[in-house]
DNA sequence: TGTACATCAGTGAACGCGCGTTCACTGATGTAC
DNA sequence: TGTACATCAGTGAACGCGCGTTCACTGATGTAC
């Protein structure tokens, strides 16, 4: 036998995960230490690198686990029996309720980056489109005259602008909007993006 | 005379603060070092602190100038005869080509944070608003519906959508719409924004 | 005008600290026979 | 079942480096008289 026990590494992998995720959820991204990992997981600092590769590995496989929940909560949104309007607004609020209850893991999702010339690991990268996935059916039933690519578009943009009322309130540079105002002002701009797309824009390109 | 020559302080001030600026256009800001910004402004590392209180300080400045040279872009690009549609679109499309011709200094604005427990000076808080100042009166104009605050708060929203688009497709986490679309998908956002509005919505709030 | 003195900007070596990562070592767990 | 050996996870002290900030010193510039 080689690997002495092939799920002692995987078993403390998973404890430092949650530790790091554990940290990340109390104290933020930029202060997760190795140091403070290994202590809450209960191991030496070395193990660490046994475990893992560098503390971004970590981060990665943290910031996996946060887009899947969120994959999953978004989802579960998705009412099958509601029309394209109502699952875009439910989409849109379900995002936002998980971006306010899952601050620092939704946060590092997007403010995480690697060292300089390293790129992230193709099934890290595979992960993202949920972000976008669930809004791309009720988006073409508003714009049946899209084609996919251009479906698939205009959810990143709709995904990007409430993404950015809500990164603006959370994060606020003095211009955002109050925490307790965004989820009616989510509303507004959601209205505004399914506003009357049936009659207006469904024969115009 | 106490000061041996006050405008001597000021004067490697300038220079401190406009190597700053040019080293985070080339390099960003979280690769912006107090040596390299002392040796591009040619004085010793010391006379840094001598010009100002810290590394922060500096970064204010910069980013105190990039809000300047962005507010004044914003509100050149309104021009009075437009229709308040217009001024919208134009607004949004001089922040896209700021950002993207200010990538670096632009995202300073929003990506730098002072030390735990350290808030911004109130002079520079004050100098924000310049983002959503020029939104306001074309916004009133489609919604004379809306009181002044609710304007306000409407503004922040129209803002971050805009910015939240843009945001993503420069820094993009692999769901951001790709640079070369971004200006036509930030048209399209406005577009929703401002459509139908003073029919549909004027009588209704 | 000249001399003694005070002030402060300028200097850069040194401090201090945080923190990711390595590495020589240990000991538990498994294999071979 | 027992013994020698191999493998590797676990360990934590030590390494190494980056980098903001300080500080004792210097010298230029101004003031007092």
């Amino acid at each position: 036998m080689k690997p002495q026990n092939a799920t002692k590494k995987e078993e403390l992998r998973t404890r430092l995960v949650e530790a790091a995720e554990a940290l990340m959820i109390e104290r933020g991204l930029s202060n997760l230490k190795a140091r403070d990992v290994t202590q809450a997981a209960g191991c030496s600092l070395g193990s660490l690198y046994n475990a893992v590769e560098d503390l971004d590995e970590l981060v990665i496989r943290v910031n996996s686990r946060t887009l899947q929940r969120l994959g999953e909560t978004l989802k579960s949104a998705v009412v099958v029996d509601a029309s394209a309007k109502e699952i875009m607004h439910a989409l849109a609020a379900a995002y936002v309720s998980f971006a306010l209850e899952n601050t620092a893991l939704w946060s590092a999702i997007f403010s995480h980056r690697m060292p300089k010339g390293v790129t992230y690991p193709d099934w890290h990268q595979a992960e993202y489109p949920v972000l976008i996935a669930e809004i791309i059916a009720p988006l073409s039933q508003l714009r049946p005259d899209l084609t996919p690519e251009q479906l698939r578009l205009r959810a990143q943009t709709v995904f990007a602008s409430v993404h950015g009322v809500v990164q603006l309130a959370v994060h606020g540079r003095f211009v955002g909007v109050p925490l307790d105002l965004l989820a009616s002002e989510v509303d507004a701009l959601v209205d505004a993006m399914t506003r009357g797309l049936d009659h207006v824009e469904t024969h115009r390109a």
